[in-house]
DNA sequence: TCTATGGTGATTTTT
DNA sequence: TCACCATAGA
């Protein structure tokens, strides 16, 4: 363990004031970017545990990504060798899934409840629009799945809603219907998570007085992110005894269409008053150029809560702006700066090439590919949602719970076993008057004589199947399990069958979920449960990043949205274009005008040493050609700070289409 | 049940 | 343009 004074030793003025603060005052610190947020965090919790005597059982530290609490708990046990196992540290959804695993009877849920992820909760919906007849060409199931989670991020449930309009009270149907299924089959969709506690806690004061009483200290990262629901979790966690560290930037939030209010800062000082509100505006990341041109662009925006960053790593150089003549030129720009700067002796891996849209990516990757520079696109399917993880773990989930309807539907027929739209359709419409589970519908189904010779047979074979596998799998450990599943189900012959290289990649996915199982750790306060939903929960909630191949130096592309938080020392933000970047949604709305500038800002301090801001006067969109103008964003930056470049290869290419 | 074809519509996505 | 669907026909 360290002394006090070690904790303190490594920080800036600002940081140790915060890390150090009575352990009874509430806290806001406005972390700028690059501003050691994390390292403040990670202290302050040391801090209280070693100065104040806290006891890590009291300490709750809330983060919203499994990779922050992962770091979290990595740096304490780490830099301080704090014992953590008590500690709660986790995302808002993954510490509401722990509280309703060992309350599901006051908060009103099945023991054996199912955490939905977004394909799931799209799946339900359409099917709830199907059985009421409702055109999906009129409304689109992805508009009602957004109604119903706005509505539960806000805390509404369906019969506290007064519809507005004809298209309002058709989704306001579905969320009614959607509603009672979810609560009838025992499925919970993230927003669920967070809901459900709050209504159990209000519902049982003695409940929520017990980890109000146990958690004395609660510290929350990225506070400007919160939505309602959120802020009301940590409301009511707050008893007057207990004190809130909560560390955030106005100027990094970038998820209010998501629901993220950045109103919660103001609101959280004026609720928890006083509070004592500590910058950090000293930067360890980027040149002094760099954080000018990012405080000169977040300076146009209004109601901040005020913070400029400054850094000694030195002037730098000036942000270079290329022009391109269409986006097929920028890209080539873009490849032929990081050539020439990889023969000054750079790696691949320190290059960033940031856009707005994931479409944009496809050009930049030609580009890459026609040069031979090995690059990594981030964003694309996680592997818990790969479409033969999600089969395999829907069989997992209908031997545990036959109820399970969106289960069922996925693969009753996958692989192919000729049980067509038809007979799943009556099986459907059987449920639905007997008030039965599809499972056990198809079973009463084999015994009468509704359906067609044929059918009944598939069926009947189906349900062999999945008995079979329930008494194969019942005492086997979980990766046994679902090797059998996999090779029972036919999942595995199926994939077998298919040639290719993607037929391949699949079946390496599967051999990797067996792997997952084999490694998966069940936490010791889910010992009540079997391994199995355990499992299933965390591949629901941990979907995970593709980790392919991180040992080779590669190009990093990705959204200005998912750079945040991280950093490169040289980045390329490209499509710097009206309508494109600001996106053209934001145009006349001042607020999303300011979110995309606080995206921009996100952008630019994401680089150390170098930024680049591309645009192109013409871009092909949508199939048309369109005349682009450069963003406001690059004017915002003064003329001082940037400067004009040209191509940096000899060997130019032809930036001409055909 | 599989495959071909045509219509549609198109940010960002921590859980 | 292109990817994702829903539907039609084999």
């Amino acid at each position: 363990m360290l002394d006090q004074d070690q904790i303190l030793s490594s920080l800036n003025a600002e940081q140790a004031a915060a890390v150090s603060a009575p352990a009874n005052q509430h806290m806001l610190v406005l972390a700028g970017a690059g501003s050691g947020k994390t390292r403040v965090l990670v202290h302050r919790l040391a801090w209280l545990v070693e100065h104040d005597g806290i006891s890590p059982y009291q300490l709750l530290s809330v983060t919203f990504t499994n990779k922050a609490a992962k770091e979290m708990r990595n740096r304490l046990e780490t830099a301080f060798g704090m014992p953590t196992t008590g500690m709660w540290i986790g995302t808002f959804h993954g510490l509401a899934h722990r509280l309703l695993r060992m309350h599901w009877e006051a908060a009103g849920l099945k023991e054996n409840f199912q955490v939905m992820d977004a394909d799931d909760q799209h799946r339900l919906i359409r099917r709830i629009m199907k059985e009421h007849n409702i055109d999906e060409s009129r409304y689109a199931p992805k508009s009602t799945q957004y109604y119903i989670n706005e509505k539960k991020d806000a805390l509404k449930r369906a019969h506290a809603i007064e519809p507005m309009g004809r298209k309002e009270s058709v989704m306001h149907q579905i969320y009614t219907e959607y509603e009672a299924y979810c609560q009838k089959n025992g499925m919970v969709d993230f927003a669920e998570l967070l809901m459900r506690v709050i209504e159990c806690w209000q519902r049982s004061p003695e409940l929520l007085a017990h980890y109000r009483e146990r958690f004395t200290h609660i510290c929350v990262d990225e506070f400007q992110d919160t939505n309602e629901a959120q802020y009301t979790w940590l409301k009511c966690l707050f008893g007057g005894d207990n004190t809130f560290m909560v560390v955030g930037d106005d100027d990094q939030s970038i998820y209010g269409w998501r629901g993220a209010k950045i109103e919660n800062l103001m609101r959280y000082q004026q609720e928890f008053s006083p509070v004592n509100v500590i910058r950090l505006q000293q930067n360890y990341r980027s040149t002094q150029t760099i954080l000018s041109a990012a405080n000169a662009v977040i300076e146009r925006n209004t109601g901040r809560m005020g913070k400029s960053l400054w850094s000694d790593r030195g002037e730098g150089e000036p942000l270079a702006v290329y022009n391109a003549f269409n986006e097929i030129d920028e890209a080539h720009f873009v490849v032929a700066s990081i050539q020439a700067h990889i023969e000054r002796g750079r790696q691949a891996n320190e290059f960033a090439i940031l856009y707005r849209s994931n479409a944009q990516s496809r050009v930049m990757e030609e580009a890459l590919m026609m040069s031979g520079t090995a690059y990594r696109v981030y964003g694309g399917m996680r592997f818990f949602e790969r479409q033969e993880i999600k089969n395999t773990l829907a069989y997992c989930r209908l031997l545990m719970t036959p109820e399970d309807d969106t289960a069922f539907e996925r693969i009753v027929n996958t692989p192919a076993r000729g049980i067509g739209e038809r007979t799943v359709q009556i099986i459907r419409e059987t449920a639905q008057i007997e008030h039965l589970s599809m499972w056990e519908s198809a079973k009463r189904l084999i015994q009468s004589q509704t359906l067609t010779g044929r059918a009944q047979n598939a069926l009947m074979r189906f349900i062999e199947l999945m008995t079979t596998c329930q008494v194969l799998i019942d005492d086997q450990p979980l990766a046994e399990q679902v090797e059998t599943i996999i090779h029972q189900s036919g999942l595995w012959s199926m994939y077998q069958q298919d040639k290719g290289e993607k037929a391949q990649a699949k079946r390496d996915n599967l051999s990797e979920l067996v792997n997952a199982a084999q490694s998966f750790k069940q936490s010791p306060e889910d010992d009540e449960i079997a391994p199995m939903m355990s499992f299933l929960s965390h591949a629901v909630m941990e979907a995970g990043e593709v980790q392919a191949d991180v040992h080779t130096p590669a190009v990093q592309l990705m959204t200005l949205h998912s750079a945040k938080g991280l950093e490169f020392p040289v980045v390329f933000i490209v499509g710097l274009e009206e309508r494109l970047f600001p996106t053209f949604n934001a145009m006349d709305d001042p607020d999303k005008l300011e979110e995309e500038r606080r995206l921009c800002y996100v952008g630019l301090t994401r680089a150390m040493e170098k930024c680049y801001l591309c645009h192109a006067e013409s871009r092909q969109q949508f199939g048309k050609t369109s005349l682009m103008r450069p963003s406001r964003f690059i004017r915002e930056i003064p003329q001082e700070m940037k400067r004009a470049v040209r191509m940096q290869s000899t060997i130019r290419r032809p930036a001409l289409r055909h």
